[in-house]
DNA sequence: CACTGGCATGTGGTCGTTCACATGCCGCAG
DNA sequence: CTGCGGCATGTGAACGACCACATGCCAGTG
């Protein structure tokens, strides 16, 4: 042993490999980047030689010398319910199919010095691009701040254009459900919207106030949740022992579901007495007591294409991930009075 | 302009922030890593520096020379419900504040070249430990394949001493949630049981068969479902219409709420005719109608230990996190026959 | 038979950081 | 006044890969 060297916890290079193969590192190089200019043979004896070493290129050199490193940034939001955690598992596997990692960075309070650290966190790390998961207002007022920021990719309703978008028309969906209640022969019609600083909150509330004023029906001012069932279950107690509505529009199934049991809890019949609306179409919805009729929209397709927005830069349809409304058992014709 | 690298695009290094502040990049170095030797009045020299060229370190360098790329790896399955994606954000939030980035890897599909493929994307990253979310049996036989892993957590809840585990004693929560029907009076409980490959699901099951064999009571064949609500449902619809048994327990909630769903297409009243229980305690659990009793589990404080775990080692409470039973509506005694 | 060109492969420098060690400066004691 | 110890700071090499270029070899041509 006159190289000292021998050291069993070190990993192989590129070195070792070569010398092994008896080539120099060039060569190893080249078989790595699949050149073309290599002799079959010689790319043989290198393979046999990475195999037999359990050879890995290292990411961190490779990242150093290319500066690129082959890693997106999930910014997402800690509250996600199902929604959102699909699309960043779809996010994720789609990376994958074109060579990316994955980075994720939840926030867990949305001050605005939160925000920023989870940006910086993302920054820190060198992603070549963000995926903006946690829709909140103050989180885009924050990334303009930024200066050097990678290529973004968020999932908006709005239409602001400093970052490439992918729009699901949550405004158009929101219509669709509340034209729905209409249709049946609902006059008062109630909002459970989302929280003040979520921009698909803000989306589905226009699609409600835009349809109800269109067809000239009473306006109920919207209630502000929280997205949980918990919220929907105590807004619900109230508003139907109370309210004279005889429908009731929620920006997500969770709080959809809250409204339900608050149904049940006070012995009204759904549909007969009181139709509920629900916003996402999660996997549960469909077995809700009675199944809900909601809004689908498919996370998972929208990973995908933030994904591809992401890496192949703009794509040129920039649109189109239509949600559409799904009718099941909650909702029915309005009760006579 | 003498100095040719006056290009826009690159980022500052050290040695410009050594450069600006009349150091050298050592000296950057040492207040990077704040080391004791230095002069205040020269630290703040090099902090105003790098405040003015907004310098970042290069983590693909840091990365390089220390090899540690201070990222901690999970490994989850696309199918998570939303325990599992609980815990995942739980893991990264708790990674931030020991100051890891977490990279996540789904899997896809449950095939073992799948699963290697995924633990090789996340060796390739040189993670540091790896959480698995995954708790599938094959995902253990498939890591036992690979050597030079880093550490690994995972949530167990068998007896396998080969990797770290967090126990969650699944087995004493079927337990109690069995004997919870039992004490009801119910005789014959089945038990609708997750997918074969899952380490949970068995431990569930054996809960349960052990509860009741313990009891004297009679047997019936666990029915493996896909942990799906929609799996539930159908189940549910053939269990009911044609069996004997008057109470059901549910290796999960979305299953549960399946079932739910099922007995009310029936025409049964829960828990009058039937009682049904469920695992997970998901936040949307206390809003089925009825309200589900179900087994608690705490992810969150899961996640957070899996970190723990991973960056100081060991842990002597190696246990604990005990899950409970929650007991709401959905169950009652059973029918006198 | 020497020359050119193309192909396969090797050499040196570089990315931005950290580590081990070298150097310079100061004060204090002999 | 000299010398030594300790502290603050600087220098060189290395981590592992990639790029640009240099080199060696062989066949084909005049």
């Amino acid at each position: 042993m006159s190289t000292p060297e021998t050291s069993r916890t070190r990993a192989p290079n590129m070195r070792d490999v070569a010398h092994l193969a008896g080539v120099s590192y060039q060569t190893v190089s080249r078989v790595i980047n699949n050149s073309e200019a290599l002799r079959p043979e010689t790319r043989d004896r290198v393979l046999a030689a990475m195999e037999q070493l359990h050879y890995r290129p290292n990411r961190a050199a490779q990242a150093l010398k290319s500066s690129r490193s082959r890693t997106i940034g999930v910014l997402a939001s800690i509250r996600d319910s199902y929604g959102p955690a699909r699309a960043v598992q779809a996010i994720e596997e789609a990376a994958l199919a074109v060579g990316f990692y994955v980075s994720t960075v939840h926030i867990t309070v949305t001050d605005e010095a939160s925000i920023a650290a989870a940006i910086d966190r993302l920054i820190e790390q060198d992603v070549e691009g963000i995926a903006v998961m946690a829709p909140q207002q103050r989180v885009f007022e924050t990334l303009q701040s930024f200066d050097g920021l990678p290529p973004l990719v968020t999932l908006r309703s709005g239409h602001e254009n400093d970052v490439d978008a992918l729009w699901v028309d949550q405004l158009a969906g929101a219509r669709a459900a509340t034209a729905h209640l209409a249709e049946l022969g609902h006059e008062y019609i109630r909002h459970l919207a989302g929280p003040q600083d979520w921009i698909e909150a803000d989306a589905r509330m226009q699609g409600y106030l835009l349809e109800l004023s269109d067809r000239d029906l009473p306006t109920l001012p919207p209630i502000r949740g929280d997205w949980t069932a918990g919220f929907g279950y105590d807004a619900g107690l109230q508003l139907m022992a109370a309210s004279d509505a005889t429908a009731y529009f929620c920006s997500n199934d969770e709080m959809a579901l809250g409204m339900l049991h608050a149904a049940h809890a006070l012995g009204l019949r759904v549909p007969e007495d009181v139709s509920i609306v629900g916003f996402d179409d999660i996997p549960m919805a469909e077995h809700f007591w009675p199944p809900l009729t909601t809004v689908h929209q498919d996370f998972a397709e929208l990973g995908r294409r933030c994904v591809q927005l992401l890496v192949s830069g703009r794509d040129d349809t920039t649109v189109d991930v239509q949600p559409r409304l799904i009718v099941r058992g909650s909702t029915g014709p309005a009760r006579r009075s």
